[in-house]
DNA sequence: CTGAAAGCGCTTACAG
DNA sequence: CTGAAAGCGCTTACAG
C-alpha cells in the first residue's frame, strides 16, 4: 500500500535512480525533472523509507540520546541544548529513556549493537569505567555528559566541588550540625558531592557525623523526588541533637524537605544542587550546573566525532556555582 | 567492521538462516545448535541491525511518540505510562520532539511518510481535524493524548469542564472579579479552559470583562512558564480594580504567579491546572490531569490498533478533579 | 543529466 | 531442524 520509490519512478517515466538523486539534493538532475519528480511525490505522499535509506547508505542521518528516566526537569535544559546544535543540522534526534531496574549496560549494548544512529549520547548513565571500556569495541561515536572518562568525549560536572562549595559556605556563616540530606546514597552523583561535604567538614576540623548524612525511604528515581525529600527532612526534624543547616543533593528534593520544615513551623538554612527553573521562583539557594550549555557541547563533541573519528578526545570539567537566594539566609 | 549475520553464520558453520531463527527465536532450531549461535554472537559483539531487520520483516517492532518541546513537566507522567505498558511488550520506544516553530503538521507527516516506526502516539500535537484527516491517507496506527478526534483512537482531557469545575469553585466561595491568567491565548487548551471560565461567569451572570484575560510577554512554550506566570501576576497586581481571585491556567506558572504576589506582599486566591508533582508540596489548588494513566490508556489503544487495524475507534474524555489546597483557601 | 545493476543486512516462504 | 534463494526499498559507483 505504502508507494516506494519505483512507483514514483513510473510516474514520472524515470529511473529509480533519478528519483533517488533528487532526495538526496544532488545537483545533478534537469530542474524541470526534479519539480516533476517533487509533485508526484508530494501527490502521491511518498519520501524514501528510511530504513531502506540507511541501510543501502549506511548513514543514518540520527544520532540517539539515551537517558535514566528518572532524570526529567534536569533533562529537558539538556535536550534544549541538544536540539539547537542540531537545528541547522540535517540530523534526526530520537530519544530512548533507558529503564534503571534492567541494566543499563546491557541496554546500552544491545542499541549500539543494532546501529540505530550514527552516534549516542549518553546522559547520566553512570556507566563504570570497565564497561565504557567494553564499549569501545563498536567503535561508534559516543559522547558522555554528566559522566567522565578517559574513554570518549565527556562533558561533566565537578560534582565535588559542588559539594564542597555548598558546605563551605554554610561554615563560613558559622553553622556547624551540618546535615547532607541526600538521594539514594550508593548513587555515583550522590558519593561525588559527599566527597565535597567531606572535605569542606575537614577544612574546618569537624568531625562527620553518620547521623547526619539522612536520606527518605521512597527510592524511586534514585530518591530524587519530593517525597523522599519530605521523609528525609522529617527525620532531621525529628532528630535529637537540633541541627544548623542543611546541603540538599537536589533542588526537586528541597521542594519537599521545604513542605517538611512548613509542616513542622521549622526554618533551617538550606542549600540545594540542580537550579532547575522552578528554583528562582521558590526561592532556593542553589548549586547551579549550566546543563543547556553542557547539552550543547556535548552534542557538538558527537557531531565532531561522526566527521572526524580519529579526533583527541575531549573532555570539559565544569565548576558548579553557588546560587545564594532567601532559602540559606535567616 | 562491524560484524554481520555472515560472519557469525560463518563462525557457526551454519546457513545465515538458521542465525536468523536463533534471534527472532524461531523454535525449530536445534537447542546446542542454538547456544552455539549465541556464544558466538556475544563474543564477536552482533545483533542483527534494526535496519536491515525492519526492511526485510516489514516490522519496526517499535513505537514513536512526538510530542512538542515544550510540555516537559506534563510529559514525564504520560512517558512513564507509556513505558509501564510497554515494559512486557518488545516493542522500542523512541522519542521525538516536534518543533512548534517548523511545522507541526510537516513534521509529523515526514515522520510517517518515513515509516520510522510501527505506529505513532502524537501528544499535545494539537492538530486540526483537517490535518488529522489528511493523515488518515497513510494508513498507518495513530493515536492521541490530549487531543481528540473522530478519525484516530483519543484520550483527552475535558478542558472545558476544567475551566468551569475551578472558575465556578472561585465564584462559588463568593468570589467576584476573577482572572484569567492564560498563556498564549489562542493555544487549544487555552481556548477550551476559557469557554469553560465564561460558562461558570455566565451561570452568575458576570459579564466578561477581557481586560481580566492576561497573559505574560513571555512566549516561549506557549506562555507555559513560571517566567510568564510571573510576568502576568505584576499586570493584574497593577491593575485599577483590585482582583478577588484568579483562575491559572497551569501549574508552571502559579509557580511564578505566587512569586509576584509574595514580592508585592499580596495574597489573592488562586487556582491552577495540572497538579505536577511539585504541586502537592508547594499547596497549590488545582485541577488535576490524570496523566499517567492516559498515557497507559493511548498506548494501549495504539497498540491494539497495531494488531488490529479495522478495530472500532476509542475515544476516552477525562473530567478533570479539582483539588483544593492552601492557595485557594484565604 | 540519466539509467542499469550491484549491493546494503536482514527475513521468510519453500523445499527437504 | 536446516539451507538456498528471492526480496525488502533504497543508494551509488560506473558508464554513457
Amino acid at each position: 500500500m505504502p508507494k516506494t520509490i519505483y512507483d514514483i519512478a513510473n510516474a514520472a517515466g524515470v529511473s529509480i535512480a533519478t528519483v533517488s538523486r533528487v532526495f538526496n539534493s544532488s545537483n545533478s538532475v534537469k530542474e524541470t525533472t526534479r519539480e516533476k519528480i517533487l509533485k508526484i511525490a508530494d501527490e502521491m505522499g511518498y519520501h524514501p523509507q528510511a530504513y531502506a535509506q540507511g541501510l543501502a547508505s549506511k548513514k543514518k542521518n540520527s544520532i540517539m540520546l539515551l537517558v535514566p528516566v528518572m532524570s526529567n526537569y534536569f533533562f529537558t535544559e539538556i535536550l534544549r541544548g541538544t536540539q539547537d546544535i542540531l537545528t541547522d543540522e540535517n540530523i534526526e534526534l530520537t530519544i530512548l529513556n533507558i529503564n534503571q531496574e534492567k541494566g543499563v549496560f546491557r541496554q546500552v549494548e544491545q542499541v549500539i549493537k543494532r546501529q540505530w544512529a550514527d552516534g549516542y549520547l549518553l546522559v547520566s548513565l553512570h556507566l563504570s569505567q570497565q564497561e565504557l571500556q567494553k564499549l569501545k569495541r563498536y567503535k561508534v561515536p559516543i559522547s558522555l555528559l554528566d559522566d567522565h572518562s578517559t574513554h570518549f568525549d565527556s562533558v561533566s560536572f565537578n560534582n565535588e566541588q559542588g559539594g564542597y562549595t555548598a558546605t563551605k559556605y554554610l561554615l563560613n556563616k558559622g553553622h556547624k550540625q551540618i546535615v547532607l540530606l541526600s538521594g539514594r546514597k550508593e548513587s555515583i552523583p550522590n558519593k561525588e558531592r559527599l566527597k565535597g561535604y567531606l572535605k569542606a567538614l575537614g577544612e574546618y576540623k569537624i568531625p562527620f557525623d553518620e547521623n547526619l548524612h539522612i536520606t527518605g525511604d521512597s527510592m524511586d528515581r534514585d530518591g530524587f523526588t519530593e517525597k523522599n525529600g519530605y521523609e528525609a527532612m522529617s527525620k532531621i526534624l525529628k532528630l535529637e541533637k537540633p541541627v544548623d543547616a542543611i546541603f540538599c543533593t537536589s533542588d526537586i528534593k528541597a521542594v519537599g524537605a521545604l513542605k517538611a520544615m512548613d509542616d513542622f513551623g521549622k526554618k533551617i538554612p538550606l542549600i540545594s544542587y540542580d537550579n532547575l527553573s522552578i528554583s528562582e521562583y521558590i526561592g532556593l539557594s542553589t548549586i547551579f550546573q549550566p546543563m543547556y550549555k553542557m547539552g550543547c557541547q556535548a552534542t557538538r563533541h558527537l557531531l565532531n566525532r561522526i566527521d572526524n573519528p580519529e579526533m583527541i578526545i575531549c573532555d570539559h570539567i565544569h565548576n558548579p556555582e553557588l546560587i545564594i537566594r532567601k532559602s540559606s539566609e535567616f
